[in-house]
DNA sequence: GCACAAACGGAAGAGGTCGACCGTTTAGCG
DNA sequence: CGCTAAACGGTCGACCTCTTCCGTTTGTGC
């Protein structure tokens, strides 16, 4: 029962949902939490569970109590930032101006993907089928499609621009990180400064085919290290 | 040439330069390199060596012997095509073109990552830091940086193009690879031409700071997988 | 304060890869 | 054809990670 795909802990603090809960198990879970999330902001989500552990004070067969499986602790670390991505789309539909909301979207997950490797290979390649997430997912690609065609209408993006290039650019993002923060950020502004110049509609060079690539691709690509 | 670090065999086929080497152990040692090419391409340098000595029909010590670390398989087995990397920016100078010689560099490259997965992580981040590995890299560096000076005193470049850019799309390219290489040509082609839209002179626009990135970033930067 | 069950920590098992040893085979040469 | 040393293959130990078991501790309600 551990890990509804994460209770999220902020969500309802004072809920009893089928039974009680002791505070340390609380406690724990939520000290695992952050220890994942730090670890894996510095090093990948590659790192030991035993790590996580430790560093969370606690012994491994607590780790493993409230997240029986690996993908699940990572799953549930990153939920909430998984989330704000969503939102960001959200938030993005809003703008009166499609273009600069797409920009403005874009720039926040890139942003977060630089900010935490972690998040980043988790966004990218390790987010369970739950089928909320599904759900979730789902609706931010539907959301982009409208983003896309509106700023298009508007003139402001090229006409063969494609939602796969979303897909794309994340990916490519994805790959430039570097081990310090700071330098991903760096990378992924020029980056993604260098993407936002070409989706303008300069009508002289016309685009190769879009890559066979759906938003889905982004979660289910084994994303080797080679 | 390519492989000081492992004595090639086709460096020099009548050589008997310290004591003679027997035909089976030549044999095996092409078959080892051959096996690792094939595995290597398809799913990354992180096969097994045991699924390699298997592959090429030899026991995993012969393995060893011919190659005593993981690692010394690997740089020898993508030796020839990072000659072919570097030999394509000689090529790139000899064209009167500089952004044509350019953009054909870039793009064969990017084309041999998206053909090859395994050399794409090879050739990113597992290199030898053998001195003459190293001397070639400079060379192919240096080379880079007078075509893009070329490039932009013919107005064909825009002027705050930087040589990290250079880093920044080869780990982007990596970045974007898929499982099938169809798949992986495909998000490389289109990567690289919204790349080079944006690398044409249009002022308005000024790009940010470079990213910290030199090419020797390529080869130290642990590629993890998150 | 007591009792019970929930939760804990350490240690052990399973699976898998890297690298090393060793008895056996085989190529090369006289 | 036969000898010798190079080369071979199977196996074994070390290491690391994930997952599980079990005896012990601790929070919670009566």
């Amino acid at each position: 029962m551990p890990d509804r795909l994460s209770r999220n802990p902020s969500t309802s603090p004072a809920d009893t949902p089928t039974r009680r809960q002791r505070a340390d198990a609380r406690n724990n879970r939520a000290r695992l939490l952050q220890a994942a999330r730090d670890a894996y902001a510095l090093d990948g989500t590659d790192v030991p569970s035993s790590a996580i552990a430790r560093r969370a004070g606690v012994g491994a067969a607590t780790l493993y109590r409230h997240f029986p499986t690996r993908d699940s602790l990572i799953a549930a670390a990153f939920a909430e930032q998984f989330g704000q991505c969503i939102a960001t789309v959200d938030e993005a539909l809003k703008d009166d101006d499609p273009w600069r909301g797409l920009r403005t979207a874009l720039t926040k997950v890139c942003r977060m993907q630089a900010e935490d490797r972690g998040f980043s290979a988790a966004f990218l390649a390790e987010f369970p089928d739950a089928p909320e997430v599904r759900r979730e997912r789902a609706r931010a690609e539907s959301g982009l499609a409208r983003l896309i065609q509106r700023a298009k209408d508007t003139g402001q993006l090229r006409k063969d621009f494609d939602s796969s290039d979303i897909t794309l650019l994340l990916l490519a993002n994805n790959g430039v990180l570097q081990d310090s923060p700071a330098a991903s950020m760096a990378a992924s502004r020029r980056l993604l400064a260098y993407f936002f110049q070409s989706c303008r509609p300069t009508d002289d060079t016309p685009l190769p085919e879009p890559a066979p690539l759906r938003l889905d691709d982004l979660y289910r690509a084994p994303r080797r290290t080679g």
